[in-house]
DNA sequence: GGTTATGTTATTTC
DNA sequence: AGAAATAACATAAC
């Protein structure tokens, strides 16, 4: 279920439990004191990137709904219980979820001008990061979170689509101009993505499991690609391929 | 029953 | 030692 801007979304729902007590901790989280939470008042909910930050007086819990993350506000699930966290208000339960506990100031550990779904996002930076591995193909940079923290499958898809790169394309390959224009559109279409979130559209993809090109109405290619062997759907047509 | 999938991390191997 | 490959984890849908 992630991706930086369900992950916001998310936290939005979740926004009216800040300043509640946690009147009950529970769930089969490894090495999270559910007693020690207990009693606490959240004092904030941060993302970052696909990461959900609950923030305690002097610790955080983070949590990542990597690949099958699911959650329930205000109801529970027919599952095992990972974190559920019972408020005055309600209550937030999370299953098949990554679960940590962090003691260290947040500042410490998280750069937001990384996160594409964060006001302080760099664009420029992001664009220094992608130049500095020019043999890494672009559709495996996007998805590196310590580049764009919060672009997944589906904003890489569709970022490339729309600035019509090849997803093999190597980065030192692609022009200076193609890379800002790419990073500035992965902004915008998460962005788009929240709103699509918020006012209940439903999904807009144009590529993204999707079987045609809507500019060229030809069959996409789907792939594979890169290192990590992540999904590509592209059009070979009007998506351009830069190579060394 | 096999494959796939909006993801990351731990372990093993070279 | 350190990079790179592999396994692990968890779940539902086709």
């Amino acid at each position: 279920m992630p991706e930086g801007p369900q992950v916001v979304f998310l936290r939005e729902l979740a926004a009216p439990f800040v300043n509640q007590p946690v009147l009950k901790a529970e769930g089969n989280a490894a090495g999270i004191p559910f007693h020690e939470v207990t009693g606490q008042v959240l004092t904030g909910i941060e993302t970052f990137g696909k990461e959900l930050l609950f923030c305690f007086p002097g610790f955080t819990l983070r949590v990542h709904l990597m690949l099958f993350g699911k959650y329930a506000l205000n109801g529970r699930l027919d599952r095992e219980l990972v974190l559920g966290l019972t408020f005055p208000g309600g209550n937030l339960n999370f299953y098949a979820c990554g679960c940590r506990l962090l003691r260290q100031p947040l500042a410490a550990l998280y750069d937001w001008r990384r996160d594409v779904m964060h006001p302080s996002f760099d664009p420029g930076a992001a664009v220094a990061k992608l130049l500095a591995r020019p043999n890494q193909p672009i559709c495996e940079a996007l998805l590196d979170q310590a580049v764009l923290a919060g672009v997944g499958n589906g904003i890489k898809n569709e970022s490339l689509f729309l600035g019509r790169v090849h997803p093999q394309s190597l980065v030192g390959a692609t022009p200076r101009p193609v890379l800002e224009r790419l990073v500035r559109t992965c902004v915008q279409f998460s962005s788009d993505y929240l709103r699509w979130k918020k006012e209940g559209t439903g999904d807009q993809w144009h590529v993204y499991r999707q079987r045609q090109c809507p500019r060229d109405h030809i069959p996409l290619r789907i792939e594979k690609l890169g290192k990590s062997r992540r999904s590509c759907y592209y059009c070979e047509k009007c998506q351009q391929l830069y190579l060394h």
